[in-house]
DNA sequence: TCCATATTTCCACAATTATCGAATTATGGA
DNA sequence: TCCATAATTCGATAATTGTGGAAATATGGA
């Protein structure tokens, strides 16, 4: 993962209510939510939410697409799945450094990375 | 860990030199490194870099102390280890959703957390 | 005390980011 | 075609962030 693409996803992430937006999406599942429900949800204004999700969307953080009238977004598992490893294998002295049971294999639905 | 610590956090490694800046003093180990190398291996002004530095700092990731007439500014490894936990707690669906090896117990040697 | 070194703080300025109402674009239904 | 809904883009503005030289602060040694 380019160093570059960590500074953009770190910056989109960086933001209290794009953190906000982001879990809610992460909780929201694959089918993801409409821009309005977002919007609701958050108690944002819609063009605020507007750049939010364009800066989460450059980010590649999260995909859209339409259905009718609405916009859904969703989260993108993978480019967290490789943020998350770019932090443990160079933010971490290259020692394993992710605290709480990582390892006990709970369920692991999907999520097989981008 | 509050979202807020959270946000401050992620800022604090959303930017070119500051996330090299904390990469360095990840690989410099517990010992640290002067401000002066800092500069040095970033090529970055000094004041520009005691910029960052206090960023940085001022987001609990790295810890600073004197020695004679240098600063040393060392990585706080639970400070990240507790980002890190907040992010796959918190924004991979609930799932483990680290990718490669994160648990074939490679040395560890420290870092117990904060 | 006086000087050199190490680093920060101050300051001015440029650049980027965040906010949100109003206008615009897209879609679906009558 | 006309209207209502869903959301984005535009534009003006406020706030924050990044930059780097010059001045100030701290430390150690002669």
């Amino acid at each position: 993962m380019e160093s570059e693409t960590v500074v953009r996803a770190l910056g989109a992430l960086a933001q209290e209510h794009r953190l906000a937006l982001f879990r809610l999406l992460v909780q929201a599942g694959p089918d993801g939510l409409a821009a309005g429900a977002i919007a609701e949800a958050l108690g944002v204004p819609a063009s605020s939410l507007s750049f939010h999700l364009a800066q989460l969307t450059n980010a590649g953080l999260i995909a859209q697409r339409r259905d009718g009238r609405s916009l859904i977004y969703s989260a993108d598992y993978g480019a967290m799945t490789a943020l998350l490893g770019f932090l443990m294998e160079n933010c971490c002295g290259g020692a394993v450094c992710a605290p709480a049971a990582p390892c006990d294999t709970k369920d692991k639905t999907e999520r097989t990375a981008a």
